[in-house]
DNA sequence: CATAATGGATAGCACTACTATCGAAGTCAA
DNA sequence: TTGACTTCGATAGTAGTGCTATCCATTATG
């Protein structure tokens, strides 16, 4: 198909594809001549996701990463994770001392080494938000978050598909990054729900 | 103080703080003459709010929002988190279908009438997105998020501080905004744990 | 009284995610 | 073959966001 058609089929103008071929999110067509080019199901496919990331708050730059690592998986299985980690997390300028975050994330399971730096110093930077405000979570709660997340991954862990090694890139780096607004849509959802069944007298 | 101490003490350049009071995110000083005001101990407390929610990816006018359910927190404890959570949500321009965000959600307890729509807009949305991209959460993870999450939410109601309004307050609406970079980084971190665990021959 | 700080207003800047326009080259129906 | 239409590639422009810089009249302050 041409830009125009694989514009109408995606509902994305053909400036922003244009845009995107610039970018590098998506991949060149391939050439028929000096003015033409045909594309195909991979651009449709690679535009949907290319949205769906964007949509998701993930900016341009961001998106490249992750698509990057969809496109060039590392030989090992757990550097995956890495790479999709890697690309949302912005750049650390600026030290901070993670050793408040190492001690909470043993409550994950987490032992010295087991992880990138980057994702720990994303755990200490949301620390140091809570503190600055004057925001302690209750020591009660902080547990519950522990048990919970570490649930919530191990069962994502267990659930990458063996079938084939793209179903397994593609389920751990999208998987990481879009599923993220599901869970705080979900926890909005919840919190929502425990306030009425606490606060709300029963009718 | 001056307005220069207050920029000093709160490690925010004087323009900024300039910048919030035109935005409405911190309150006026006392003027104690046509060029002059004084700040206080308010405006630092203040101010460390706002950079943590702006440092937090909240943007400037979700921010003002959050501070303004700070402000004028609503006279039933009930309707405080649907306040909170509306100022982080964009505004909804083009219908959604809720009906699979409702199936969903009735996993987390949920029961129609329960919250407010736009959260419920917020799940039909990140679903969309998942869709979009072609990804499916697995049958067997999608329980866990929904029991994970509903336990976190419950933890966090249950440990609302009860000793003051104004305490309630600050946990719920700032709880609600500010822990969710905690809970991502806590996911990745756990995340990449519980790939070690499995990807990574044991040494 | 000279220097500095302040408030208030306005303008500018860097960045992001597009969007619009243009000219040369190519396609396609009549 | 003609002529309208499409495409490519480059360049420039736009809207929004979060500051940042400058100016000026008006106060403090040493």
């Amino acid at each position: 198909m041409r830009i125009s058609e694989l514009s109408t089929r995606a509902g994305v103008p053909v400036a922003t594809i244009k845009f995107y071929l610039r970018e590098g999110l998506l991949h060149e067509g391939v050439r028929t001549s000096a003015t033409q080019a045909t594309y195909d199901d991979t651009h449709l496919q690679r535009l949907r996701i290319i949205r769906a990331l964007i949509g998701s708050g993930v900016s341009v730059a961001e998106s490249g990463r992750v698509l990057a690592a969809l496109d060039d998986p590392p030989a090992e299985a757990h550097r995956l994770l890495g790479m999709a980690h890697a690309a949302v997390l912005p750049n650390v300028d600026g030290e901070i001392d993670t050793a408040e975050a190492e001690r909470l994330v043993e409550g994950l399971g987490w032992r010295p080494g087991m992880c990138d730096d980057a994702v720990l110093t994303g755990v200490a930077r949301a620390l140091q938000g809570l503190e600055q405000a004057g925001f302690a979570v209750p020591a009660e709660v902080m547990p519950v978050y522990l048990d919970s997340i570490r649930a919530i991954a191990r069962a994502e862990i267990a659930g990458v598909p063996t079938e084939s090694a793209e179903a397994a890139v593609r389920y751990v780096v999208l998987g990481s990054v879009l599923v993220e607004p599901l869970l705080l849509a979900l926890r909005r959802v919840a919190e929502q729900v425990a306030s009425a069944e606490r606060f709300v007298a029963s009718d």
